[in-house]
DNA sequence: CTCCTCCGCTTG
DNA sequence: GTACGAGCGGAGGAGC
């Protein structure tokens, strides 16, 4: 059974770290649960799924187990209470951490060294560049470097002194040959301690070379997991450089990795919870969403130039944006962006109207509801204009980021229920909107196939849910 | 020496 | 003072 390792230490040598790990962090997200008892409202998404029964013995002795680890009478009915609620979840979550995902040790220790010679050349060029030697890791000696030894013009502050984040450095480019300099440091650096170092690290940790993240079930607001020690959830994939540690993830032989994600699904909720005609017509014939709001916004001729502000607004308006922070994107003046907002609910009517009733009922109740009748509080009462403002924009952005993680945990616990028998196919990871498996050659085509239509049809919305497929033999190769 | 905050960067 | 949700590594200061 998926969790034996669990339950009888002696089967599998060498896993007691894993047991101690998962042990230590549930029982904290348990903790968590019963510390805040708005969590206690994840109990609808379980009754959603319905599947209690068939796990209960083993759900039982699990139980039992855990109260052995830890003894802590006075919170025994709590941690009963809270175990209930995750119950069904909880199966995927330990699957998933002891599946763990495969990486290749040998091209993790190319990378270290060739990353590690191009940083000490980095740091000589930027030592003889500027002319000063300092930690090129310290903002706060490099922003004496650049805004008093060398001079430059200062574009912003931090709390603390000068800022020298991506933005401002990019704004210097031209400046000073030390700042495109900087910039690659800053990558190369990024890469090599936050990634490169620690995977390696844990690679060599076991002798299969798989890694095992922690999944954490009650560690975010909105009811969205979140991955630690590893975090898997923020592996690099937009840089050149960072694609190269996605090459370093591999399957097992024998195995492909096949990627499923929700396709706009944020967005699409967005048409099923306003019923937005335009935005529900657009998902319905399966159209580029980004571009026909572009055409309803700037008409036929522009839609195409204008299609990366569409897609910008689209973004936005998930999140309570604002004119300036648009603007800034944009890289175009806050008017500018304004208009096109105002455009932008021009056309979209019954969006505009829509968010203005979550916020309304959000400042009513005190709380807002996903889906799944999720719930955020937010306690109006004690707030003033400046947190009352970022209530808003949260309750809005909870509202699609929380009934996306209700749905992709629904196919989830589906997903489990189905193939936890099953070695030809095992979850590896959750990235929000995506699940990443390794699937044995043979009988690819066909699970692939099926989890698609599971994932697919496992909640009725009023505009269908698609996802994207994708089949590698890394992580790399999953786009 | 450990712990904490800040900054900056990675991701969906 | 205004775009949401996360985790991690390094620097530097506070406190033991």
């Amino acid at each position: 059974m998926i969790l034996s390792w669990l339950l009888d230490t002696n089967e599998k040598v060498g896993l007691d770290y894993q047991i101690d790990k998962y042990f230590n962090h549930k029982m904290i997200a348990f903790k968590d649960v019963v510390k805040k008892g708005e969590n206690f409202s994840n109990v609808d998404v379980y009754k959603a799924c319905e599947y209690a029964a068939e796990d209960a013995l083993m759900t039982l002795k699990l139980f039992n187990k855990q109260l052995e680890v830890f003894k802590e009478k006075e919170s025994e009915e709590l941690l009963k209470l809270a175990f209930d609620l995750e119950f069904d979840f909880i199966y995927v979550l330990a699957d998933m951490e002891n599946n763990g995902i495969k990486v290749d040790v040998n091209l993790l220790k190319e990378l270290k060294e060739t990353n590690n010679k191009y940083i000490q050349e980095l740091t000589a060029q930027i030592y003889e560049v500027s002319g000063v030697e300092f930690n090129i890791n310290s903002t706060k000696q490099l922003g004496v470097v650049l805004f008093e030894t060398l001079g430059l013009a200062t574009a912003k502050k931090t709390k603390t002194g000068y800022s020298t984040d991506e933005a401002v450095l990019s704004g210097l480019v031209d400046a000073h040959p030390v700042i495109p300099l900087l910039l690659k440091y800053r990558e190369a650096y990024k890469l090599q301690s936050t990634y490169i170092e620690p995977l390696l690290e844990l690679g060599l940790e076991n002798t299969d070379n798989r890694i095992h993240t922690s999944f954490l079930h009650t560690g975010t607001a909105t009811g969205r997991l979140s991955s630690k020690n590893p975090n898997l959830q923020n592996i690099p994939v937009r840089s050149g450089a960072g694609a190269k540690i996605r090459e370093a993830f591999i399957p097992k032989d024998g195995y492909k990795f096949v990627g499923i994600d929700y396709s706009q699904i944020e967005l699409r909720l967005l048409a099923h919870f306003s019923k937005d005609e335009a935005l529900v017509d657009a998902f319905k014939n399966d159209l580029d969403i980004h571009y026909q709001t572009a055409v309803k916004i700037f008409g036929e001729e522009l839609a195409k130039e204008k299609r990366s502000i569409a897609k910008s607004i689209n973004f936005g308006l998930l999140y309570g944006m604002g004119s300036k922070k648009l603007g800034d994107t944009l890289g175009i003046p806050s008017k500018e962006a304004k208009f096109y907002i105002d455009s932008y609910f021009e056309a979209f009517r019954s969006v505009k109207d829509y968010l203005k009733s979550i916020e309304d009922f959000a400042q009513i109740n005190g709380y807002i509801k996903t889906l799944l009748n999720r719930k955020r509080l937010f306690d109006f009462e004690t707030a003033n204009a400046m947190i009352k403002a970022a209530y808003l924009r949260e309750s809005v952005n909870t509202l699609f980021q929380g009934s996306a993680a209700d749905l992709i945990k629904l196919s989830m616990v589906e997903i489990y229920k189905k193939y936890k028998n099953n070695d030809n196919m095992k979850l590896l990871l959750q990235i929000h909107d995506e699940l990443i498996f390794e699937i044995k050659d043979e009988f690819l085509y066909e699970i692939t196939k099926d989890l698609k239509e599971i994932m697919e049809n496992i909640y009725s919305l009023r505009i269908p849910l698609k996802v994207t497929v994708s089949i590698g033999n890394s992580w790399q190769e999953l786009k």
